[in-house]
RNA sequence: GGGGGCGUGGUGUAGCGGUUUAACAUGCGGCCCUGUCAAGGCCGAGAUCGCGGGUUCAAAUCCCGUCGCUCCCGCCA
């Protein structure tokens, strides 16, 4: 027999069907047993009476409330039945997996554990409808995101995560043993997408893990997270990374709200608008200004740069005057910026590179970057790195490498944004943080 | 790496110096119940109050240390 869905029983009422789902809740009475079961369209009332079947009953009786079942029953209306009218008159029943009791803890109670034992037992918190969609969104992001480069002729890469020299030269990353030798985790594919400017492919993406060894506990970090990172060549300057950028997002916007818009609003209480494009555009130095107006005080020691408090007041700062959730902050002096990030011709203490923050939080990094063979050579010697180990690097720019630019953007934190969730924790499929390996 | 908060039955909480043989909810087990539907009723099991030390006549409750979790800052996406 073809199985059926939960959400399409109303059509099939009088004929017998097979439904696989979990028990979600059963009552066991004096002569009527009624199963609560759940697929992944909804919740179903399966009824049987003892008398009719004792054995079957007595099976019922033993089985655990989250087993995985299949069974089979005529579809009936029934006023009485709260659950929309309808219910399944048992015929038989499968326990394809029995849940042990009691349960580690209940994924539909109304007080949930905290994060932490949740992550203990991820697959069970995951059963949650309010989590599915999160990944059903996620999917539905990624696959717009992937759709609108290959309609504007990207080509998809996938570079190497286990590198012989670190990706950027910082310090915050992972060491792993290769064979006889050290080696590293990409902390991002950057210098692999720039390679690929050198190569001539024009337009590449990524959108593949990157790792950081930050000891960070904070509600937005994670030490594995996904990455989607684009690099395009013969741009004039970043402000076309930009452009690109806006409406990409929009496009994925868009595929989320036609199709989670609803839902979304229903479980999170939150309405997806699609960004107005362009966004709004501050330079670094309007940025402060609005900063200084809005009485933020920055600390001292973060001069040329924003702190998340700071980002948080200019996210409030765009909603409240251009009604915009994402704003760039650009034009970054060089002090706090990556040494391959091209400066302005006119103003060279300042980059071309820009952040996006979506809702007060950072979500992006990109920039034009330096194409220049000495230029960037001088620009990492002005950093105080070690040019040896970016000789490799540096060679991408020896044989004809076209201008280019690209940026860097977070997966999980865009659909914390998106869809308002409390930690970064939630917007992962497995977190990995500084003490979580497991599961 | 720096700072704050929290750690009580399986889970979520209450209690915050003596009236606590540690309470409540939920889950679990048993019994009862003309079809329940956030089911209901009765009974029961389950916690040496994270761990170690200290103060005190008396500590879940105060202090110190330690571990764990969490949030913020740093770092970043």
């Amino acid at each position: 027999m073809e199985r059926t869905f939960i959400k399409d029983l109303p059509q099939k009422i009088g004929e017998t069907v097979q439904l696989k789902g979990w028990l979600q809740t059963l009552r066991d009475q004096k002569s009527m047993q009624f199963l609560i079961l759940r697929d992944n369209t909804g919740l179903a009332q399966v009824a049987h009476w003892k008398k009719g079947n004792p054995e079957l009953a007595e099976l019922i009786s033993g089985i655990g409330t989250e087993s995985a079942l299949t069974l089979t029953g005529k579809v009936v209306e029934n006023e009485i039945v709260k659950l929309g009218g309808i219910e399944i008159q048992l015929e038989t029943l499968t326990v394809e997996n029995n849940a042990e009791l009691p349960l580690p803890f209940e994924p539909f109670a109304e007080t949930l554990p905290d994060m932490d034992y949740r992550q203990d037992w991820r697959y069970l918190d995951l059963r949650r409808e309010r989590n599915r969609l999160i990944f059903e969104v996620q999917t539905t992001l990624e696959h717009a995101m992937r759709e609108y480069f290959v309609k504007h002729g990207f080509i998809e890469m996938h570079s190497p995560k286990i590198m012989g020299t670190p990706s950027e030269g910082g310090a915050e990353v992972f060491h792993i043993d290769y064979f006889e030798r050290d080696a590293f985790l990409a902390q991002s594919p950057q210098f692999f997408k720039q390679m690929a400017q050198a190569a001539g492919f024009e337009k590449v993406f990524e959108i593949g893990p990157v790792f950081r060894a930050d000891p960070s506990f904070t509600s937005r970090h994670m030490t594995e997270f996904t990455g989607v990172d684009f690099e395009i060549s013969w741009i004039d300057s970043h402000e076309d990374v930009m452009a690109f950028c806006e409406n990409w997002l929009a496009y994925a916007y868009t595929a989320v709200k036609e199709k989670h818009g609803e839902q979304i609003k229903e479980t999170f209480d939150v309405e997806i608008e699609v960004p107005q494009t362009p966004f709004p555009r501050l330079t670094m130095s309007e940025a402060y200004a609005i900063l200084k107006e809005m009485d933020y005080k920055l600390p001292p020691e973060k001069k040329g740069d924003l702190d998340p408090g700071a980002e948080r007041a200019l996210g409030e700062y765009v909603k409240n005057t251009y009604s915009n959730d994402f704003v760039f902050v650009t034009d970054w002096p060089a002090t706090v910026r990556a040494f391959y990030h091209m400066r302005h011709a006119d103003q060279p203490l300042l980059t071309k590179s820009f952040d996006l923050i979506g809702k007060g939080l950072e979500l992006t990094t990109g920039a034009q970057r330096e194409h220049r063979y000495e230029v960037l050579k001088a620009q990492a010697i002005e950093k105080g790195l070690g040019t040896e180990l970016l000789q490799g690097y540096f060679d991408y720019f020896r044989y004809g490498c076209p201008p280019h630019g690209g940026l860097g953007l977070g997966l999980n934190r865009l659909l914390m944004v998106m869809l308002n969730l409390p930690s970064i924790r939630d917007a992962v499929y497995l977190f990995r943080g500084p003490n979580r390996l497991e599961p």
